[in-house]
DNA sequence: GTCAAGATGAAATATATATTCTAAAAATAT
DNA sequence: ATATTTTTAGAATATATATTTCATCTTGAC
């Protein structure tokens, strides 16, 4: 039961994004072992062992001398509890908690540089699974990085529009095209200033204080978009904003959104864009509803 | 700029958990400045602004020095791009992170927790999950059901055609301008055959034996579109079907995928329809790159 | 091209943090 | 009840980590 390892873990001091590629099998394994030896543990380890089972994100983020305060127990106790279950040490078993935290929200964009890694080959079916993996590495980010009031605040901006208008280039045109359909689908009027057949200037025009701009822009930003953004707000008209980098002068927008997709060889999947604007469709939609049906 | 906040933070080694449930409003305000300031960083300060934005986790959870390499920056670096915004140290910056990290972790939690519990619930937290589920769904159903022989061949006849025609609807247009966006950027011919301006039969003109024609097209799939692929087939042009059902006359067609997209609430989700397009689109553009270099 | 102002990284230093040790307190067995 | 073993907390120590310093390099203005 005691058996301990005094591996100094030579190679430990490299990033965790290096290491989580293979699961957090290690992480699951302590979970059982925690619960498994329960019975077995004295006073002090148990309370230990009730938190860490309990907010292991806490164990990941804190010191032993606050996690020790926070429980109750000194730190020599995590020192001894994490020694219990074969680790050299708290830091070590602390290690294991950080790369869970960290798997959870980056192990498939991991998987991807594996896939990338092992198989140089450009073969079909590879190429296929990283593409794949890649879209859900981006849905996963998106639902962790994504707050429900954000979606709440922006879905409000556009119900209460008198028309949503949606800003989009070539990168992003696709995203808006959908975007723009399940506006429409649920009558909430929506209109795409694609910049076709003229300037997006002239397009511009039909913007008015009481509208609200969405723009959708991917690095690099063309500088059309922008301005046009610029425009929107000059006239007065609220904006919503989905970047994958936030800064100037998006970030000033009333609302936005940053993403992240995960690419591969230089593509950039778009599940996580179109996903948002299909649930930011919908709750505007709803919203829309709810209020027509109040004041008919 | 370079206000210097020297607080010691003498109140700040109370536990994370303590301060997480009232809104890390810190964590929004400093996204947003490092975004504002983007411009004004130096060089090795916007590596570090961007693989925050990025990757907030990571710096959640390494030292300084791990995050020195995997950025490529000097651990210094670190320090002083945290008190170019106002921090005493690379610490005090951390610990912000660490923060929003635990409450959106906990949040996280608790979204899933309610999910479970209840499945009617209107909550915009609740259907954000199940639209995000439903898209990974979808994806892993794409890879499951599609085969590399199936995608190699469809290439091919992508690569092979003089023009690639893309038949598009209302509802499947987004993932047609995806495809075409896709083709063009990969320097392989691409056309979309939206139906805009008039009718779909009038720019069906353009179809010649050389090409091949891409519907997509899914339940309830518009007259037109069936029109339109056997009026293809007529010319002797190649066709390739991305449907959802599959049935006559697509099933006639030189290749065809069949795709299942999960729905929820009677949407669809487009992640697979997408994906697809993006993993064909660039094997046709990889062959062709291949015939254009063997052929000067 | 030359110079100044700013940016940068390596090493030295300071600090925070984990770990070990020990004496005292509980728990358990006799 | 007493002896023995285990558990515990606090202090002492060791280690990891952040921070500062400074010489060197870069950049931009003239």
């Amino acid at each position: 039961m005691y058996e301990l390892k005094h591996t100094k873990r030579k190679d430990g001091d490299k990033m965790q994004t290096k290491h989580s590629n293979r699961d957090d099998k290690s992480f699951e394994a302590l979970r059982e072992q925690i619960a498994a030896d329960y019975d077995g543990l004295s006073k002090r380890l148990r309370l230990i062992a009730d938190f860490s089972l309990q907010d292991p994100s806490a164990v990941a983020l804190n010191t032993a001398a606050n996690l020790g305060e926070e429980i109750g127990v000194a730190p020599s106790a995590l020192v001894r509890f994490a020694k219990h279950f074969g680790f050299s040490g708290f830091s070590e078993m602390q290690a294991v908690f950080r790369e869970h935290l960290q798997a959870s929200s980056t192990s498939y964009k991991e998987r991807i540089r594996a896939l990338e890694e092992s198989g140089a080959t450009r073969d079909t079916g590879e190429m296929t699974d990283r593409f794949i993996e890649a879209g859900i590495a981006s849905l996963r980010d998106l639902q962790h990085s994504i707050s429900p009031e954000h979606i709440e605040a922006a879905a409000e901006l556009m119900a209460n529009a008198r028309i949503v208008h949606i800003l989009a280039q070539k990168r992003t045109f696709t995203a808006a095209t959908y975007l723009a359909y399940n506006l429409s689908r649920l009558d909430v009027p929506a209109n795409l200033l694609d910049g076709l057949g003229g300037t997006l200037e002239q397009q511009m025009v039909t913007v008015s204080p009481e509208d609200t701009v969405v723009a959708i822009s991917f690095n690099p930003s063309a500088g059309e978009t922008v301005e046009a953004f610029e425009r929107a707000r000059d006239i007065g008209a609220r904006t919503i904003v989905i970047t994958d980098l936030a800064r100037a002068p998006f970030i000033h927008a009333d609302s936005w959104f940053q993403i992240s997709e995960a690419s591969v060889d230089g593509f950039r999947s778009l599940n996580a864009t179109i996903s948002l604007a299909l649930i930011l469709a919908i709750r505007a939609g709803t919203i829309c509803a709810e209020m027509n049906s109040e004041t008919p």
